[in-house]
DNA sequence: AACTAATCGTCAGTATGCTAACGAAATTCC
DNA sequence: GGAATTTCGTTAGCATACTGACGATTAGTT
């Protein structure tokens, strides 16, 4: 990057969480590569696995994506036989996503490499920085999470 | 978020990140809502005007995105006028990227809205503990540029 | 000069993420 | 009990982001 964009860019939080957060990506892709699930469907199948039979609506402020992305990517999660979907019996407008046998078995298998993935996303700092930086990511998540357009339903 | 789920997804800095990406994408995008430009719209346009010119493949490497999503971006702000593209004179295959007028006045607009969208992704913080989680944030950035899929052009 | 390498822009395909609108179903309010 | 409102899942449309492949063009090698 040239030095007077990068001035410019790299002064800007957004752009510099914006870059972590492809870093990310890339980590997580790489160290999962063998299981072909992404960071979503990993947070979702976690959340399925956590809370068996919630419905699409919660499921998707329980991970933080809004209800059109969550349906998207469960789909295709019930396509490649993770969760299935039934349909609500005493409400019908609801789908209950359930995770299957092989959900579990995939997520005991990911559990070591996505670790790794995210230990190495916050690697290069120092035990102490670490643990602040984590600490006011934390902050500025909880505190912000009204101003996401999908906010998570907290409690 | 139930306690069960929230547990396992707030312990993962990826989670995390993904979230604070989101919440700034909300901020920028009420900040600068009567512009209709995106950040990665606004980091091309910067880089644009900082360095008008550049042909796409290097534009693409100054903001850190792919050729073929960079070329995507640059098409949309071609339609709505606020660049456009020379094929390169010397070097056919190049596509050459300039600002137009509307973009230098547009980025002049801009410029506080969009700062305010970047300092209120991180206003929950004190000014100490903003400092530090920049300046970690920043080397995250930093040392793990090269894990990226899409690697900024350093120096 | 001719063959090979690399690079550029583009395209197709896939995934995440959002808004707005819709019908179906449930709830709320007279 | 019936009308208005709300909620749920879905769809269409748009934007970001990546991969892999392609033709065109250039650079490098012999």
């Amino acid at each position: 990057m040239s030095k007077k964009t990068a001035f410019a860019l790299a002064a800007r939080p957004g752009f510099l969480i914006r870059r972590l957060h492809q870093i990310h990506l890339s980590l997580f892709a790489e160290e999962c590569a063998a299981f072909n699930v992404t960071p979503v469907q990993y947070s979702i199948l976690t959340a399925v696995a956590a809370q068996p039979g919630l419905e699409q609506a919660a499921l998707a402020q329980e991970v933080g994506i809004d209800r059109a992305t969550l349906a998207n990517v469960v789909a295709r999660l019930a396509r490649n036989g993770l969760v299935r979907r039934l349909q609500g019996r005493q409400d019908r407008r609801l789908k209950h996503v359930l995770p299957t046998a092989a959900c579990k078995r995939l997520l005991t298998q990911m559990e070591e490499p996505a670790r790794r993935a995210h230990e190495r996303t916050i690697d290069a700092l120092k035990p102490r920085e670490r643990a602040l930086f984590l600490k006011a990511l934390a902050h500025l998540v909880s505190t912000g999470n009204a101003h996401s357009r999908a906010p998570l339903r907290v409690s």
